[in-house]
DNA sequence: AAACAAAACCTGTATAAACGAATTATTGCA
DNA sequence: TGCAATAATTCGTTTATACAGGTTTTGTTT
């Protein structure tokens, strides 16, 4: 990680924003005065500071200097971000976790599954389903299908433990883009059946498909959450695209 | 938009691909022959590609071409994307649309307000609420809270049209940043009151704060939606920041 | 003191050039 | 033909520089 300056810059500008040693509605150094901080060219400097204004850091307007809008909120209950596992994302929202696989076998795509995968006809996939259990609650039902192809391999071991793992350090597997949806609905039978739900008939259902770097698409993922453990957040901005 | 060469850049290559005259699964011309193209440098062409990767158009990888891997997909329901009105959202959705006003009062935050919408207490706030009725049927519940000292003048003839013409065309105020958070809630009785739920007991809340240029918090918005009228849209790439 | 114009400052964007690193294509040899 | 070494191609990042177009500050005039 010595490469990739602007990287550093965008690590050490956001801890010390997070550790509110650059404070809440109060202005950063200019970017020429950065410069002479990091010991960089202004382009690197500009390059971080847009990085976390996507991420809801810092606010830029032509003319006047870099603002701080970040305010340290509250733990959250299941925050999605990026690409990860839910071994990955339970670790960092300070979890106890515990999975469960229902199901663990070969189909191929039938059209059914073929429009909702974004498989094609015939493709060999590998089913898996998985109940997420966090704190000892079912909260979370995972179905998923791998790519055969591209994923060989996967047991019912691997799915227990982390099937992200298998692909990145046993298959060597490069992740790359997932593409994803949020939506809600109704909760079916299954749902009712491998989840405790409680009062709550309906989910919040994240869907995606997540290529690889070579653009083949190896996975469709759905996870169906407990509405009540579910917070999904993004900062937008008006009108400009980057 | 004669400035901004990028955006031209990538605004052509969207359409293109979007067209499928650049097809899925086929590689662009690389980075230096579409400087040619568009006559500019390739650190130009670059960040218009890069803009278009974290979309989920393309794919990079260093070495080899840019891939692309977008597929057109259906017509979503109510797609959430960047900060736009509702009145924007209905009619890029493509929705017959209408806005009753239930409420609009000032109130100054109190501790609770404050905790919630991120304001100061005593904050003097507008507190507005809208239904949104799509196709004849009621299916959103919008409360928004508007820092008066920056949005002084909102009207129930406002807030019927749109609140966002009034604040950028009449008051010329310059919205900048806004951060959401997507969560699920068992519905409360006004939501039972004012929305046609049907059989569903819970709603997808979409909350967040607003700024606008100054850095000032002037709204805090929750847009409350029967599941089945919700749709979000994301890209996400792993393990790299930009 | 208030209003206005000019200067200073700051960000937005683009050009040009260089080197590094990963991938792909080619070449030469066995 | 098959394979390995080499060359060519392609993206990744940074440096250096320039000018445009905003905002803030300053200085002068009224």
């Amino acid at each position: 990680m010595a490469k990739r300056k602007f990287d550093e810059i965008y690590t050490d500008l956001k801890n010390k924003i997070e550790t509110q040693e650059y404070s809440f509605n109060s202005c950063l150094p200019s970017e020429v005065e950065l410069t002479k901080i990091y010991g960089c060219v202004r382009g690197t400097v500009h390059r971080a500071v847009k990085a976390l204004i996507e991420r809801g850091y810092l606010q830029m307007r032509q003319g006047s200097r870099i603002r701080v809008i970040f305010e340290p909120v509250e733990r959250n209950i299941f925050r999605v971000g990026g690409i990860e596992s839910f071994k990955e994302a339970a670790l960092r929202n300070g979890f106890t976790y515990f999975t469960k696989v229902v199901k663990l076998e070969k189909v191929v795509a039938d059209e059914e599954i073929a429009t909702k995968t974004g498989f094609k006809i015939g493709d060999e996939l590998y089913d898996v389903r998985r109940i997420r259990c966090i704190d000892g609650k079912a909260l979370i039902f995972d179905k998923n299908y791998f790519l055969i192809s591209a994923t060989k391999g996967i047991t019912e071991e691997i799915a227990e433990k982390s099937i992200y793992d298998y692909l990145e350090n046993t298959l060597r597997m490069k992740i790359a883009t997932s593409k994803r949806r949020i939506t809600a609905e109704l909760a079916t039978a299954e749902d009712k059946n491998f989840l405790e739900l409680d009062d709550y008939n309906c989910l919040v259902i994240i869907s995606g498909r997540v290529f690889n770097a070579d653009g083949i698409q190896f996975e469709y993922t759905e996870s169906r959450h407990r509405p009540d453990y579910f917070c999904f957040e993004d900062t937008a901005t008006r009108h400009k695209i980057i």
